[in-house]
RNA sequence: CGGGAUGUAGCGCAGCCUGGCUAGCGCACCAGACUGGGGGUCUGGGGGUCGCGGGUUCGAAUCCCGCCAUCCCGACCA
């Protein structure tokens, strides 16, 4: 907050966030703080999750997982620690993870023998582990998920957008054939795509990462990518297909249909508690929080309208109304506190990014009827009473449909193409976003893009235009395109 | 990990340069009264080893050294 002391900017004093004009970040990092989201811990850049936002979490969770059980994988639970030994097993992994693994090297007094990493990721465990389980083409595909915590020594760390220790799923799978492999890598990736927009209302580009981007031992690694409210880029989720790469480091092998021994092509896919921050950064205003109904710890919050002896007259008639909406399953949360002035009340849960508002006082129940007020529009509207359950059910519903139009109409607004790269530079300066270019597939192109505009290769989108030869020229080079590459800057 | 900034009550800050008595202010918090349809008013209260550790001094929030944490900009990453 860097209010010094406007007393006329009322609002802005009293709520302490900071306009997101003025400053993104520091919007950012209010809202987290002020609606109770997550704090800081005495363990450098490890945050609290705090009850309200851990709430948001479990209702990710809980969608995640009814999607992973529908398509066929069971939860199981790994060791926190892996054995130095382990890891060092695949190359291209541990030269990935070294740097940001946490070790262990003490056990009470004693040195350890053989010190132990805290898992950044567990490919090498479970991997270890498939080695023992697989031993017939029968046993497969193996389709694990884990629902764990992870730790990775970062520099920098935010608040759910990258912390050292952070919660997450991570699945993993074994296959017989390197094409069900790599059906599982992109029927995951799907999963993601659709979990995002339908859940989180946030539409997200699914497509396929470049060799530079890719997973620290990874064949090929896809990613969702989403757009932010300041323009900038942020990888929601991940699919890879590790190819035999981990099998083989890790023996996982069976023998097959044919009597010959082989080696089995493992996927592993994940998405964390960033997609937190994501919502944060998709929805919210100035006012603070939007949450999409799907994920919203409160769905409806009722404010009776404290007036005269409303204690008898107003709250009976919340209570039944509180008691009806949670009859349906709706999450609702009843504010009777009478240490708070209705509005008061408004801007508190409106900060905390409530989709609906069901004000009710005396003139209502006079009426008949309830005020009800969407976060998203502001719109206030009078409902009656009768049928009024059906009523806050569809407008939750419009409420998640209207957050996921006015999320893709801003990423539409905010996507544009270049084919030159004075073109491309010239709109990285100024409103970022991303920026769709012909791209002829050399690292080194790349890098030198990301060198000059800070601006990297979010993905090759999976429906994007490819040419084999005698593709437009590079945005960089100038040497023919292989695809159309999607750049942003990014978190 | 490099460059910069900050750290004083839950939050936002003043005080530090030029050392000195009991460390202030706004919001929040507690009690009571009046209030209540967009962040109410009044009265009375509580809360601080001034980020941590050393040093200088008769005396340190203030000066010096070290460390830690957070934020911003780079490099690295979900």
């Amino acid at each position: 907050m860097t209010q010094t002391g406007d007393k006329a900017d009322k609002t802005a004093l009293v709520t302490e966030i900071t306009p997101q004009s003025e400053d993104f970040s520091q919007w950012y990092l209010d809202v987290v703080r002020k609606a109770e989201l997550s704090d800081y811990s005495p363990v450098k850049g490890c945050m609290v999750i705090r009850p309200y936002g851990y709430a948001i979490w479990e209702l990710i969770q809980q969608a995640l997982d009814r999607r992973f059980k529908a398509t066929g994988h069971v939860n199981a639970y790994f060791p926190l620690f892996i054995p130095q030994s382990l890891l060092l097993r695949e190359k291209e992994h541990v030269e990935g993870f070294a740097p940001q693994v946490a070790w262990v090297t003490k056990g009470g007094d004693e040195q350890l023998a053989e010190p132990l990493v805290v898992r950044p990721t567990s490919e090498v465990v479970i991997g270890t582990m498939y080695a023992k389980w697989i031993k017939s083409w029968r046993d497969l595909p193996v389709l694990i998920n884990q629902w764990a915590n992870v730790v990775r020594w970062e520099k920098v760390t935010r608040p759910f957008l990258r912390t050292t220790e952070f919660l997450w799923q991570e699945g993993h799978t074994a296959h017989e054939t390197e094409p069900e492999a790599q059906e599982e890598t992109l029927r995951i990736l799907e999963l993601y795509r659709e979990f995002c927009e339908t859940e989180l209302a946030m539409p997200v580009v699914a497509g396929q990462k470049s060799e530079s981007e890719k997973f620290a031992g990874a064949q090929k690694t896809y990613s969702i990518e989403g757009l932010m409210g300041d323009g900038r880029a942020m990888q929601a989720g991940t699919s890879h297909n590790l190819g035999q790469n981990f099998a083989k480091a890790f023996e996982i092998q069976f023998q097959g249909r044919d009597k010959s021994l082989q080696h089995a092509w493992t996927t592993s896919w994940g998405v964390s508690t960033r997609l937190i921050g994501g919502v944060i950064m998709t929805h919210g205003d100035d006012s603070g929080l939007i949450l999409p109904p799907r994920v919203a710890p409160y769905q409806v919050v009722i404010v009776p309208i404290s007036r005269g002896n409303w204690q008898e007259t107003v709250l009976p008639r919340a209570q039944e109304i509180r008691d009806d909406l949670t009859a349906t399953g709706l999450r609702v949360m009843l504010d009777d506190r009478d240490a708070y002035t209705p509005g008061w009340k408004f801007a508190e849960w409106e900060m905390r990014g409530v989709p609906l508002r069901l004000e009710i006082g005396p003139k209502d129940i006079e009426k008949n009827q309830v005020v009800l007020a969407r976060r998203d529009s502001r719109e206030k509207a009078f409902v009656p009473m009768a049928g009024l359950t059906a009523h806050v059910a569809g407008l939750l519903d419009t409420i998640q449909r209207a957050l996921l139009d006015r999320a893709v109409k801003f990423r539409e607004e905010h996507t544009t193409r270049a084919d030159t790269y004075e073109e491309f530079k010239r709109i990285m300066d100024g409103r970022p976003g991303f920026v769709i270019s012909p791209w002829c597939g050399d690292a080194e192109c790349e890098a030198q893009i990301k060198a000059e505009t800070q601006a990297t290769l979010r993905n090759i989108p999976m429906n994007a235009v490819r040419w084999d030869a005698g593709g437009p020229p590079c945005i960089k080079c100038g040497r023919p395109a292989v695809a159309e590459a999607w750049f942003a800057k990014a978190y």
